[in-house]
Parts: structure tokens; sequence; C-alpha cells
DNA sequence: CGGTTAATTGAACGCATTCAACACGAGTGG
DNA sequence: CCACTCGTGTTGAATGCGTTCAATTAACCG
């Protein structure tokens, strides 16, 4: 990890108002290489971090050493946002990646400010959605629909129909609760049924976009 | 549903004052028959709740009706606490439930006051790492894992070593991602071992503390 | 090119599901 | 008091989905 300089550029958040202020004066500019940690869980929760390039993924190890992946977050997201003392899960540079930290304790002296609250809450928010959304799919899920959802979601981040995917086989099954092989299996199912196309592993194309909503269930 | 009167009963409520006072003030008590729905999954989020008496469990009805519940409340849980703007999960009174019931423009009105805003803190808080669990568990965890697991949770609400399900095998099967006949295997299968015991099918007590905590993993 | 890691494919296994039958308890009425 | 019913829980046998283990192929990088 590299601690690169103070926030100066405005341009790397989007225009959030107080959050962006607060990144901006009180933040600091970080660099992660690929893989390197950038919070152990249960660490304590001291910051919040929003992704300026790159992508981050949390992750949770159990005590049997198998893990499970929470979440992605792309440029924009804020993440490490957990209302408690410490982290439930781990974040992870899933490649090299520039974060903006900056304290909670910050963050709390520029609370009340409407703005920055309502930042906050919606981030809080799309977090609880995403682990509501998380538990139907892996409580509901087959391994083909949690795979076609998982792509889905992927690519309604892009606006091109073309997307790529930042994280490799063995986190996508760590997230989908499946495993590589699995996860594998599916890709080339839904290949060979014209569904979705891959020119290479990491890049795909989504062919038959109702097809996939009605597998994705 | 029965409307029953204007909450007036300080005992009913945990001293966590403003939060108190503002179900005491603002609240009204509810009624709810067994099975009955207290919100439906896509309403808008309006109120907030409070069990008074009774169990209540949160569900989620997938398009193709495969069901997934959520959580299960307990006297003085908070629930319905959802940041977006309406029910990802439906809530539904397991048995006879009293429920206390404020509008949510009523609690952001107390905010501001540091101890209210504490208490739906720490409600967010255990919301989000009960999630967090959730998918753990749904993610990673075998059948027999889940089943030690939940039995463990539900032991430790209750002081004295007998605990009794509040619920049917079929909710427990829909909280843990499983079928009734697997949670009936499982249940058996601890049983068999000696490390539970069901006197009746909704009243059991633990024997074998360590052995249970070793399989929750 | 080799060397290394990631991804795919195949075959056998096993855990959880499915489908079906049976047991149990609570309530109801003869 | 017993017979009947209905809802709920348990048990059995067969199936199947996803895993496991192993081998092969593809991608990446020197």
């Amino acid at each position: 990890m590299t601690l690169a300089y103070p926030m100066t550029d405005p341009r790397a958040t989007r225009p959030d108002s107080a959050l962006t202020r607060a990144f901006e004066r009180h933040g600091v500019r970080m660099t992660y290489d690929r893989n390197e940690e950038i919070y152990a869980q249960d660490d304590e929760v001291e910051f919040l971090y929003q992704v300026v390039r790159g992508v981050v993924r949390t992750s949770r190890l159990t005590a049997e050493g198998r893990r499970q992946v929470g979440d992605f977050y792309y440029v924009g997201d804020l993440f490490g946002l957990e209302p408690g003392p410490d982290h439930r899960f781990g974040a992870e540079a899933l490649d090299d990646c520039e974060i903006l930290v900056v304290r909670r304790s910050v963050v709390r002296a520029f609370a009340g400010d409407a703005e920055l609250d309502r930042a906050i809450l919606e981030a809080t928010r799309v977090e609880m959605e995403r682990l509501q959304d998380h538990v139907v799919m892996l409580g509901r899920k087959s391994a083909r629909e949690r795979v076609a959802c998982f792509l889905m979601s992927i690519a309604q981040r892009g606006e091109d129909d073309h997307a790529n995917l930042a994280m490799g086989r063995q986190d996508m099954a760590d997230y989908l609760g499946l495993t590589i092989e699995t996860v594998s299996r599916m890709l080339t199912q839904l290949q060979g049924e014209a569904i979705v196309e891959f020119p290479s592993s990491r890049h795909f194309q989504i062919r038959k976009w109702t097809a996939l909503e009605a597998l994705a269930a």
C-alpha cells in the first residue's frame, strides 16, 4: 500500500457536495496493488472509503477456511460502511486501485449536513438491499440462476453491451456460494445456448437479454 | 389485525429513552393473529415497528413462488427498518402478536435526539450483521451446520437451557435455505447424537454446547 | 518459446431434494 | 371414549444437482 498524496482532484468523485467536500478536504488518496488488503476482517471500523480507480472486493474467511465474498465495489462506490465497531468482512483490491479514505470522525463532524447524511443513508440503503438480494440468491436460487443473475448485474453497470469481469472465477464462485468448476460449467452452458458470449474469459456480451432475465429469476 | 389503543404502558419497551418516548406518545399498539400480514413485500416503508408480544417473521416471495425468510424478531426487537422506499421483505405474525407502530416521520421528528439516533443506528447495525451472517451461512455452510447454527442462536435468546421454537419446520427451512425434510433429518440426527434433545417438536434443550458450537462452524 | 497460473472439461461421488408414505397431536363430532 | 380429520412433522427410497478429484486446455508473461 502506498500513501500517495492528499486528495485534491474533485473530478474523481461524483458531485455529492458535502461528501465530496469531506473527501476533498480531509480525505487521503491511497493506492493498493492487486490483491492487497485494504482492511482486514475484524479490524476496527475507522474509515470510510470510496473507489476512485479499480475494483474492490469484500470477503469473510470462516474458521474452517471457507471464504464468502460479500460484494464488489466499483468506481464511485462507497464501502467500509459497516455500522458495527469492527469489520465483519475484510476488503481487498481486485486489481490496482486508487481509494479515497476519510476518517469516520471527520465524516461525523460533517454530520447534520443534509446532503452528507443523505449520501451516507443512500450508501447504507444500497448496502442493505444488496445484502437482502444476496440472501435470497444464496438461499433460493440454483447455480444456473445465480450465474445468470451475476452476469446481469455486471452487465447493468456498464453502458455498452460489452462487459468485462474484474474478478476471476474463484471470486465469482465465492460470491455465489459455488465452486469454480460449477461456475465454469454454467458459463459454458449459457454460452452454448447463445445467451451470452465470452470472447475471452474476462469479457462477455449478453446476446439474449430476455432469456437471461427469465433465468435470473 | 386489530387497532387496540394508543400506547401507554412504558413497561412494554425497554428504557430506550427517546425511542420509548416516541413510541409512547405517538405509537399505536396493534394486535395481529397468527400468520396475519403486518406489512406486505413491496409496500411503502412508512412505519417503524417494535415487538411487544409474540414473534414476527420477515419473508420474501420470489416470482417463481420460492420463499426466503429474512429473519425472526422477538419481544423488544425493532423491525421494518429498511432504508429503501419500499419493503423488500414482508412481515407476518408467527403467532398472536402485539406490535407497537410509529410513523417514520414521527421518528424523524425526534431526530437529533442522540439517544434515539443511537437506538436506530444500533438496530441498523444488528440488522446488517444478521444479514452478513446469513449470507455466510447460506453461501458456505452445510445443512447440518446451518441447523446447528440456528438452534444455537435460538438458545442464546432464552436464559435457561430450555428453549422453544416459535416457528414451524417450514419457516426454519425457508430461513436456512433448505427443505423441511432436510431440517427434520438434521434435527433427528443431532438428537441421535445426544447433542440436542426435543421433548416435543417445538421445545428443545442443548445437551452438548461444545459439540454444537464446533458444528455451527 | 517454456513456465506458471487460471479456466475448462470429464467422471465419480455425495449431499440435499423430491416424491411418497407414515406417524403424531389437537380438535371435533358421533 | 373412540373415530375421523386436518395440519404438522418424520421417515424411506430414488433422483439429481453441485461437488470433488483429476486431467487437460487456455491465457499470460517472462
